[in-house]
DNA sequence: GTGTGACTATTAGTCCGTA
DNA sequence: ATACGGACTAATAGTCACA
């Protein structure tokens, strides 16, 4: 991106934050999680960490596999 | 990867109508939220047709141009 | 069970047009 | 004002070995 304007990388440790509250909450790893939304165990391990900048493909993978809308992992 | 695994692409067409839909509420044209949000406005003109996968932190910045949560744009 | 750096292939996102 | 291309660059997807 150029415009390095106002929000740059806060809403993906967000987004990471919530995802692991919410797979934790099912008690499920990550390689759990990785398996059955079809992403790489690292590639979760990535976005909870914040350090992953996560489409909307994967965004609703995840959702799916958590069996949760994907607005719930933006709240 | 199981590309074929879980279903994709309706999530984008999804967000795009929706993308357009509180757009257009706010009276806003293509052109005025791409410059607000910083994105191309080529880009929304895709986004909101479906044709692409757009990003977390491009999602973020397209709530904040509507002053909308992110969440709102998956409901 | 998870974090991380490195890596390649694919795509997100831009900029230029045309209609 | 929007749809839709082409060409381009930067960033993501996805994987792996190792910590």
């Amino acid at each position: 991106m150029k415009k390095s304007s106002i929000p740059p990388k806060d809403p993906l440790q967000a987004f990471g934050r919530r995802l692991a509250e919410l797979r934790k909450e099912q008690g499920i790893s990550q390689e759990q999680l990785a398996y059955m939304s079809g992403v790489a165990r690292s590639y979760v391990s990535g976005v909870e960490r914040g350090q992953r900048n996560i489409s909307l493909i994967n965004i609703t993978r995840l959702a799916e596999a958590l069996q949760l809308p994907a607005s719930k992992l933006l709240e």
